[in-house]
DNA sequence: AGTTCGATCGCCT
DNA sequence: GGCGATCGAACTG
């Protein structure tokens, strides 16, 4: 698998966000393919940790691309997102829901919680904690050789992508910035019958 | 210095 | 389908 580079980050967030789908996370001896992703934009997208402007905390979104940008919500869970765009214009892309492929082992020690497979990582602070990604990991540059790396398949299937809005948020609720894999198991969401 | 509330999860009904 | 847990970032005075 070849390590993906800082020019694929480098562009739009909604293009690199729909272009993640199917690439691989490797942390470690763990790792996923993400079937599930969210595009948060620059200044007008108020939903974005960006449009409030650089802060302590922001500082990585301003950045160049190809970094990770690792928070803490709700005083417990962590989310990783990627960012895009060029240096100075922010934009990332929040991981969702990844399929796990290795370390599930030490997934499921992460999260006793978790019962089968597809719990493992339907969510971006389950996957988060099921990979073992920190804050400590935040500006982290996944473009170089490492132990955080993303990667391209040499034989991608085709996907899919459907288009939806972005889940839990109150500002810009509307505008179409979730994309998933047509058909996963793996997605955030309920364990209802019938398809989301 | 104090307050508000959030890009969530898991347990309960 | 509802709600409690739990804490840091950002904003107010």
């Amino acid at each position: 698998m070849r390590i993906l580079p800082e020019s694929f980050f480098a562009r739009g967030a909604v293009e690199v966000a729909k272009d993640l789908l199917g690439k691989v996370i490797v942390h470690g001896d763990c790792s996923g393919r993400i079937v599930e992703v969210e595009a948060y934009l620059g200044m007008d997208d108020l939903a974005a940790h960006a449009s409030r402007g650089i802060t302590e905390r922001t500082r990585v979104l301003f950045g160049p691309p190809g970094r990770a940008y690792v928070y803490l919500i709700y005083g417990m869970y962590e989310c990783l997102n990627f960012v895009a765009e060029r240096e100075g214009d922010p934009g990332c892309v929040l991981i969702r829901a990844l399929e796990p492929l290795e370390g599930t082992g030490e997934m499921f020690q992460r999260r006793p919680a978790a019962r089968r497979v597809e719990d493992l990582c339907s969510g971006p602070g389950k996957l988060t904690r099921a990979m073992g990604i920190t804050r400590a990991l935040n500006g982290a540059n996944v473009t170089v050789a490492g132990a955080f790396t993303v990667r391209r398949q040499a034989k991608e299937p085709a996907i899919e992508i459907v288009t939806s809005a972005r889940i839990g948020i109150t500002q810009c609720a509307d505008w179409p910035l979730r994309f998933y894999m047509a058909g996963s198991r793996f997605v955030s969401g309920k364990p209802k019958k019938g398809m989301q």
